[in-house]
RNA sequence: GGAGAGGUGACCGAGUGGCCGAAGGUGCAUGAUUGGAAAUCAUGUGUACCCGCAAGGGUACCGAGGGUUCGAAUCCCUCCCUCUCCGCCA
């Protein structure tokens, strides 16, 4: 969330965060007003608690000499009933405020390009030129299960639409390349691997921005009041929360997981095969730095995630997210998407986002600078990358004339040697 | 799941109704001492919010939330977490 006092103070600035947004700027108006009210209620309580207080201890000293106190305790016994009543509405003020403040979204970045949409996503690099094909390139589901890689029939018997069943060779696959961007994130790229739940409470929702405006998007164990991650961002920067990073910054986790997404309202769009899951497997890389070097980090986060993509030899492009297609919490955001020959079309499969001190505000994530003093760190996230869209492209782009699929070499020694995959016999 | 013991500041630890935002110790910072260090001595050392141009003042916080009281770290209730033992289980 944002500063209340900044807005207080720079009302204009979010005014125009939002206008670049496309949102409405009404709720900048409502928090001023709320925020005036909590501060008037809040003067007025706490003035009658000092009142409160330095009669209570004069009764204590009066006591002491064996004075009668009657009288000047129902008094204090007045103000005290006044005291609960404002404190109730204290307590109501703060408390909208509070809900006003959590669903502002964060105001974007000013090297971020205005737009409307992801119509409007420039296009800001391409690495490689897609492969051209002597036969009509297959999709990565004519592949798969001519390969016996996965299998969605069985897997929509046991769990329903949008569920991937990987099998064999596929199988090995997903478990292959979650060591394999492991490996690459904690020895090339400087990352921690932590191995996180993958349930998380209210408060860790929060923490990251997903509740409460995403409540919808998420699965809900209602018996203990859990939620299953929609990605391994959320337990990972909720590592710190409601902590003083003790250590030197920046601080860099890498984390593999699964993810769970309800996908309400994502009916109609691209649903076969790989492309969009409800459960899906992936490797994420968070940072916690100082306000100065963040959106350098941004840069570095986002090279560490293509580096992936290059080292496998893939085609990919990065686009910058314009103002109106940036995520709730992030100010800052560039996606990869890889080119599916089969598809013919680009897969996203990496977001790499700045969020400045949006969650580590609500998260209450916390460093003293040179200085001494307190302050929120910048929290950035990316994917490094997601798993099955990165099947899709390496199938797609690895297929041969007669099915069979030439495996990336990296990915060789995490599949047992085998550098081709074709159908069992 | 059952029984018991606990949760106090960066850390250890005292504190059973007012003199407690909290003793004492450790750590840390600054100064004195020293050629330099150790030791020693002195001083300082939480966070959030509100009022104020500022100086400064105020409120709240002793796991969380309620309650009793003129007044709560201290008493009562609920919940969470940690530890020990038992049960169960991968």
């Amino acid at each position: 969330m944002l500063d209340v006092k900044r807005i207080r103070e720079n009302p204009d600035w979010v005014r125009q965060g939002l206008n670049a947004r496309g949102a409405s700027t009404d709720a900048v108006d409502t928090l001023l007003r709320l925020d005036e009210e909590r501060r008037r209620l809040l003067t007025e309580v706490e003035t009658l608690k000092s009142q409160r207080n330095a009669a209570s201890k004069q009764i204590g000293e009066l006591k002491k000499k064996g004075e009668d106190t009657t009288a000047a305790q129902a008094a204090v016994r007045d103000v005290g009933e006044q005291i609960a009543a404002l404190d109730v509405r204290v307590r109501a003020s703060e408390e909208e405020t509070q809900r006003g403040l959590l669903m502002i979204p964060n105001v974007p970045h000013a090297s971020v390009p205005v737009g409307q949409d992801d119509a409007a996503n420039p296009v800001i690099a391409q690495e490689g030129t897609p492969r051209e094909f002597a036969f009509e390139p297959r999709t990565h589901i004519e592949l798969g299960e001519w390969l016996g890689l996965f299998d969605f029939k069985r897997a929509a018997k046991m769990s329903g639409a949008g569920f991937a069943l990987f099998t064999g060779a596929g199988a090995r696959l997903q478990r292959g390349l979650i060591q394999y961007l492991l490996d690459v994130h904690t020895r090339d790229h400087g990352y921690t691997e932590v191995w996180p739940p993958a349930l998380v409470n209210a408060g860790a929702m929060t923490g990251t921005g997903q509740l409460p405006k995403m409540a919808e998007d998420m699965y809900r164990l209602a018996a203990d009041e859990l939620y299953l991650i929609p990605t391994a961002e959320v337990p990972v920067t909720n590592f710190y929360r409601e902590e003083t990073i003790d250590r030197a910054l920046p601080v860099l986790l890498t984390a593999y997981t699964p993810c769970f997404r309800r996908e309400a309202g994502a009916a109609g769009k691209e649903t076969r095969g790989l492309i969009r899951l409800h459960q899906f497997d992936k490797v994420e890389l968070v940072k916690f730095t100082t306000p100065e070097t963040s959106y350098a980090e941004l840069e570095t986060l986002r090279a560490d995630a293509e580096d992936i993509l290059k080292r496998l030899g893939l085609v990919y492009r990065v686009k910058a997210l314009c103002t109106g297609d940036l995520s709730f919490a992030a100010a800052k955001c560039y996606d990869l998407e890889l080119w599916a020959p089969g598809h013919k079309g680009w897969l996203e499969v990496s977001s790499c986002s700045n969020f400045e001190d949006f969650q580590a505000r609500r998260a209450g994530i916390r460093f003293r600078d040179v200085e001494g003093r307190l302050r929120f760190v910048h929290t950035l996230n990316g994917s490094g990358v997601a798993l099955p869209r990165l099947v899709v492209a390496i199938l797609e782009n690895g297929q041969q004339a007669d099915g069979s699929v030439i495996l990336p070499p990296p990915l060789v020694p995490y599949m047992g040697g085998v550098d081709r995959l074709v159908p069992r016999a």
